[in-house]
DNA sequence: AGCACGCCGACT
DNA sequence: GTCGGCGTGCTC
């Protein structure tokens, strides 16, 4: 019989990032699992926490150690199967965060504990101070909402034992249910019960005759705005025995709109090719990886909705992950109007409640496909078929907070668990993969032509620096004006796109298009308003800000960046008749106006859409045939490593948006470096040439995909602090890298200061070091010491930047 | 994290 | 002389 539980306490701290052996009382030995949520005291103060039960086990090995018992169980059955507890330590392992984070993050909200303290008074009290502190209550809720004076007045009065501390751990998992009515008497009896009645009593006749004829359960809201009856009528029906009552479990509904369902499309063999190799992977249960590269437009989804398709048939589950941005009801339409109920949907917009309820339908069973963004990765599927990573190569599926995870690695981790495949979809593969498919460890498959044979639209690059010695200073160039006057006429729709500006800046010559590099680096360097300097962030070379371009003396060197209002004047100027609608962080923070701006434009009710990139993604309308891109150097100018990477996938990306339907479509990019590779090959949307001259240049630089990198950042209130422990930490780590590793940096971060916090950091390159991982862990074991003091330490394993 | 224990300054 | 400030150490 087992007898001791290991158990993940809540407490997320390097000391305490290991499981803890608690005794388990009589009453929970034969239920008790791994994976269910308990509640035990953790510390000499009567404090409880929450843990997750890691393992149960017969023998302790060290007895030299009293052990506590388990409080209470919050689960009657576990709410993480072993699946994602073993997911949950090689999280943890990897992505040096703790164990107990790595699990919480797999649950939903709802079911992270919520802790509470409770002041009672004791017999020694004396009666005056009772009446002052706790007044009727009998007892007082010990929040932050309490005074300062009141807290030390309470710790006095706890230490003299007139009062008693106790701790409560709150379970937030509320399921909804609703009152069931059902019959409780035979229809004979009811009836003789209605014969009985006395005269007038028009109410409790409609019931019973309701009863009567209607033995099924049935929902009491529904039955009293059916009848038209009041509570307390099925009250007195209770009362009188002729009904039961009973609650039943409901789940949150938060949007059963109506879906128009569909049928499996025609494929073409193209697209058959891949489904076939695809549904082969999952009937042999192969963990087979594929690349699924498709030129936009080419009808992967269809392809993704046939594997599920097939999944389903075999019984299996499927997960299909898509950016959060793309997660439209466009998208979720598509899904649902294939699969219908069977499809449960994660999203960021869903309540606590409502998440929880998906949860718990996913965990059941009873969603069979399961739809969402990055978290939705860790949903709980028993038994899956085909996982399915739409746009891998976005850079939303890297988590940016602890855990710092990436959700394609995840559901790698999945696939080879569950022994299905992996499906990573994109026009545009990250590196990463198309470098893993060129090395056979993916397959790939392809889809080169468009679904609805129209040809990829024509794109033009515009630059920039020629407009500008033609006329004034303008975000428009002649040829998208002209192609914009020519859609307004004709009444077709209009995509224009601003590059997200960079957060930091750099300084560009509007005359010849010069970027100030950093000589060791090939990066741009970065302008610091603080220091008055510019600033590599690579390798921390530094030097002044130029006032004439270097390149051709022209005193037209200034910093880059031009907002969405701006250009939204501009256009309303030189097009007023033209109805704009802007989309950016300013207009779509309120919940639900990203997909209301999107169903207007949909609706044709403006002839151009302008935003930021997140009109870049999935946006299916028929009518645009045009796409502009405003500025399409931002992120060429950004110091990182991916920033061609980054430029060419959006600028493809949104590029396919134009001529989706029967019309052709048209492409303007405007840019002040035409001549740059990443420019040219969107232009010709050469996906594969782009990568073969990409990774050349992360060969010769050392970058990823050759190799891997870490990032560790430490902050701290005091500048001196962080740059000091910075130091040390590149000390220290020096005695155990082999000579082959790289080091870049220390530096400071992009931004030096946020929210008073000075910030350091440090990338680390190598190709193999065996040491790497247990001296990072050493590390964050030792700055914990030091957090008191305010410093922190981040650690960022596979960063997607180096900024 | 949060609590207890333990060592130094301004008060009854 | 004590009360209470916050600097370490531990939590099955």
């Amino acid at each position: 019989m087992t007898q001791y539980a290991e158990v993940i306490v809540d407490v997320p701290t390097m000391q305490t990032n290991t499981p803890y052996t608690y005794v388990i009382p009589a009453e929970f030995q034969e239920m008790l699992q791994p994976g269910m949520r308990v509640v035990v005291p953790f510390g000499n103060g009567g404090r409880k926490v929450q843990g997750v039960v890691w393992q149960l086990i017969d023998q302790v090995e060290d007895a030299t150690v009293t052990l506590k018992a388990i409080d209470t169980v919050m689960d009657p059955a576990p709410v993480l199967d072993a699946e994602l507890m073993q997911l949950a330590d090689w999280l943890a392992k990897t992505t040096y965060a703790f164990t107990i984070t790595c699990l919480q993050t797999m649950l939903p909200n709802a079911l992270k504990a919520n802790y509470e303290k409770w002041v009672t008074p004791t017999a020694s009290l004396p009666e005056e101070t009772r009446q002052v502190l706790f007044g009727q209550q009998d007892r007082l809720l010990w929040d932050d909402d309490v005074a300062p004076a009141v807290v030390k007045q309470l710790m006095r009065l706890a230490k003299q034992q007139q009062v008693t501390v106790s701790y409560a751990v709150q379970n937030k998992g509320h399921v909804k249910t609703v009152t069931m009515v059902k019959p409780a008497l035979t229809p004979a009896e009811l009836q003789a019960a209605r014969a009985s009645l006395r005269k007038g009593a028009l109410k409790q006749e409609q019931l019973l005759t309701y009863l009567i004829d209607h033995s099924k359960p049935v929902q009491q809201t529904v039955l009293e705005k059916q009848l038209g009856l009041s509570a307390s009528t099925i009250k007195t029906g209770e009362a009188n025995g002729w009904l039961s009552r009973s609650q039943a479990e409901v789940y949150r509904d938060p949007f059963q709109s109506a879906v128009t369902t569909t049928k499996a499309l025609q494929l073409n063999p193209d697209q058959q090719t891949a489904v076939d190799a695809i549904n082969q992977a999952t009937d042999d249960q192969q963990s087979t990886p594929f690349l699924l590269q498709g030129v936009t437009g080419s009808g992967k989804t269809e392809v993704y909705l046939q594997t599920i398709a097939n999944t389903l048939a075999q019984g299996k589950q499927a997960l299909m992950l898509v950016p959060e941005i793309s997660l439209t009801p466009q998208i979720v339409g598509r899904v649902r109007g294939r699969f219908g109920r069977q499809v449960a949907v994660l999203h960021s917009g869903l309540s606590a409640g409502e998440r929880f309820d998906e949860w718990r339908r996913i965990s059941r069973g009873e969603a069979r496909v399961v739809v969402g963004a990055r978290s939705a990765v860790f949903a709980p599927i028993k038994n899956l078929g085909v996982i399915i990573v739409d746009e891998e190569h976005e850079a939303s599926y890297k988590q940016e907070d602890n855990p710092r995870y990436h959700a394609r690695d995840v559901a790698l981790w999945r696939g080879r668990y569950h022994h299905c495949p992996v499906v990573l979809g994109s026009a545009t593969p990250s590196l990463e993969s198309r470098a893993r498919a060129q090395k056979q460890r993916y397959q790939r498959l392809l889809l080169p032509t468009r679904a609805n044979q129209q040809a990829l639209p024509e794109v033009s690059v515009v630059d920039m620096t020629e407009e500008l010695k033609h006329h004034k200073e303008s975000n428009f160039s002649t040829a998208l004006m002209t192609a914009l006057k020519d859609r307004l006429e004709r009444g077709e729709q209009s995509l224009l796109m601003l590059n997200r500006r960079g957060f930091s800046s750099f300084v560009m010559c509007r005359d010849c298009g010069f970027v100030l590099t950093c000589p060791n680096c090939d990066i741009s360097l970065t302008l610091h308003m603080d220091t008055k300097t510019m600033k590599c962030h690579y390798c921390g070379h530094e030097e002044p800000i130029p006032h004439r371009c270097p390149n051709c003396k022209s005193r037209h060197i200034r910093y880059y960046g031009t907002g969405t209002q701006k250009v939204e004047a501009e256009l309303h100027e030189l097009l007023p008749e033209a109805r704009v609608i802007r989309m950016d962080v300013d207009t779509t923070r309120r919940k639900g106006a990203h997909e209301r701006l999107l169903k207007q434009f949909g609706a044709h009710q403006a002839d151009i859409l302008l935003g930021t990139q997140m009109i870049a993604k999935g946006l299916d309308f028929p009518d645009v045939t045009l796409v502009g891109v405003l500025n399409a150097d931002t992120a060429l100018g950004l110091p990182d490593f991916r920033a061609s990477e980054r430029t060419f996938q959006l600028l493809t990306q949104v590029s396919g948006r134009a001529g989706r339907a029967k019309k052709a479509g048209e492409v303007v990019i405007q840019t002040y470096n035409p001549d740059h590779y990443a420019i040219q090959l969107a232009k010709r949307q050469d996906y594969e040439q782009f990568f073969v001259r990409e990774m050349h240049l992360r060969h010769r630089g050392n970058y990823p995909p050759y190799y891997f990198a870490v990032k560790l950042t430490v902050s701290d209130e005091t500048e001196s602090v962080a740059a000091t422990a910075i130091h040390q930490i590149v000390q220290q780590l020096q005695t155990t890298l082999s000579p082959n590793a790289i080091m870049l940096g220390p530096t400071p971060g992009a931004i030096a200061r946020i929210n008073k916090r000075y910030y350091y950091q440090l990338v680390i390159k190598y190709k193999q070091e065996p040491q790497l991982q247990t001296a990072l862990f050493k590390l964050l074991s030792q700055a914990q010491r030091k957090s008191r003091s305010g410093l922190q330490i981040a650690i960022d394993n596979n960063p997607m930047s180096f900024m």
